[in-house]
RNA sequence: GGGCGAAUACCAGAGUGGCCAAAUGGGGCAGACUGUAAAUCUGCUGGUUUAUACCUUCGGUGGUUCGAAUCCAUCUUCGCCCA
């Protein structure tokens, strides 16, 4: 995988780049609809590729393991064959859900021990298994196993969380640097930077990342529960440790103003399950607020769903009729919404790149985030 | 014409003497959602701007009772059965 730093802008840490995988380019900084079972919930790839513009997609390797397994996935040549997106694809490793179905899981110095969520059977994660599992998804960014601890947790837990971690990634990227791809492509590996909302375990989790020269690395364990004022934070002093010339990559975050954030702090790649999810629960993000589709000022409002959207669904179909979609508990609700969505996600971060190489990212930025928030 | 049954909040429908402004579901209104166990979850949904408070409600009217959505009488409407 190649990173070619294309532009940087007066007056912030953001930056262009171009991102080379073996299923193609990947211009930053990028946001990256997330697929957690290898398909991003009501949008068609056709739509994914040429309405939304997406560049890469997430796949989750726990959700994958499970359904459709490894077996399964290794018959079919790899996920990218398997469903059909043939573009870049980034696979989460678990980690997160051993974060969010910490009712039903263990951590030992081995891995990870699971309660399927699904059948309730007994599973193990270990750094070097979810290598193996990776590997047989065939994603083009694996990303290390890691915990994810709360953002509220005390910092005798984020240092021993830390701890477990850092370990875990070393084993993985040991297991990584002696194993190959199945599929006869370059595969990478990401670390992920963990430390709470604590800067010097912040600081240490980088320059240990930073040491190992992967191809890019994660800055995980935030938007979980800490104030968007330390998230900003931790980013600062997390990128400034983390090389320049390799891409950062942002996990689970967020909303529009965060990616925004994100990006002001030299930050590459983002994912979300925002757009989609909000998407499906009536939410739409815009240019100039958000709207609540299920909200009744919308019942008579015959106007495009966006006269300016970025997707073809924002000029195809009025406010009224969205409403009526979601009132109705009709499907075309949940693929409308979660397409507007990602489009718009897809937009703003195709506007940022372009404010940046133009060197007005600073001022764009902030005219952005002054409306994004407002509710319609 | 006779017999039986039923009428409860926007709808459906519990409740059959005090713990009832009245279960539950639907509908309605609003909110939440950040590396997806989420087409999910939460709150409100008679009035009084707030209320552990008061007021007005359970087809109409009139009773019984300290107290009635609940018991009695009668009327009205609806359903089913018999003629």
């Amino acid at each position: 995988m190649e990173f070619e730093l294309q532009a940087t802008s007066a007056g912030t840490a953001a930056r262009a780049g171009l991102i080379t995988t073996a299923h193609g380019q990947i211009e930053t900084p990028i946001f990256m609809p997330v697929g957690t079972v290898g398909s991003v919930k009501a949008v068609h790839f056709r739509d994914m590729r040429d309405d939304v513009k997406a560049q890469i997609i997430l796949g989750n390797t726990y959700h994958l393991y499970l359904r459709p397994g490894v077996d399964v996935l290794r018959k079919a040549g790899g996920l990218h064959k398997f469903n059909g997106w043939d573009r870049p694809i980034l696979t989460d490793s678990g980690g997160f859900q051993v974060f969010s179905l910490s009712q039903n899981r263990k951590l030992t110095e081995e891995g990870a021990r699971f309660r399927s969520h699904i059948d309730g059977s007994m599973h193990m994660f270990t750094p070097e298994n979810v290598v193996d599992i990776q590997r047989a998804i065939g994603s083009d960014i694996m990303m290390a196993l890691d915990e994810c601890p709360p953002g509220t947790s005390d910092f005798a837990y984020a240092r021993k969380s830390l701890d477990l971690t850092l370990r875990w990634l070393d084993r993985g990227f040991k297991h990584y640097q002696e194993t190959e791809g199945l599929y006869g492509y370059h595969q990478s590996y990401f670390p992920i930077v963990q430390g709470c909302t604590y800067p010097e375990l912040r600081r240490e989790s980088a320059r240990h990342i930073a040491a190992l020269g992967a191809d890019g690395n994660a800055i995980g364990g935030l938007a979980v529960g800490e104030p968007a004022e330390k998230m900003y934070e931790m980013i600062e002093v997390v990128n400034e440790i983390l090389p320049a010339d390799k891409p950062r990559y942002l996990m689970g975050v967020g909303t529009p103003v965060n990616i925004l954030e994100a990006i002001d702090r030299g930050v590459d790649m983002m994912d979300c399950v925002m757009p989609t999810r909000n998407g499906r629960n009536g939410m739409l993000f815009t240019r100039h607020g958000t709207m609540n589709m299920r909200n009744k000022k919308w019942a008579e409002d015959f106007s495009p769903l966006q006269e300016d959207g970025a997707s073809w669904v924002d000029r195809a179909y009025s406010k009224a009729y969205v409403r009526h979609l979601f009132i109705a508990n009709e499907l075309l609700a949940l693929e409308i919404a979660s397409q507007h969505n990602l489009a718009f996600y897809l937009w703003l971060v195709g506007e940022a790149r372009r404010h940046i190489m133009a060197g007005d990212f600073a001022s764009w930025k902030a005219g952005m985030v002054e409306v994004l928030d407002r509710r319609l």
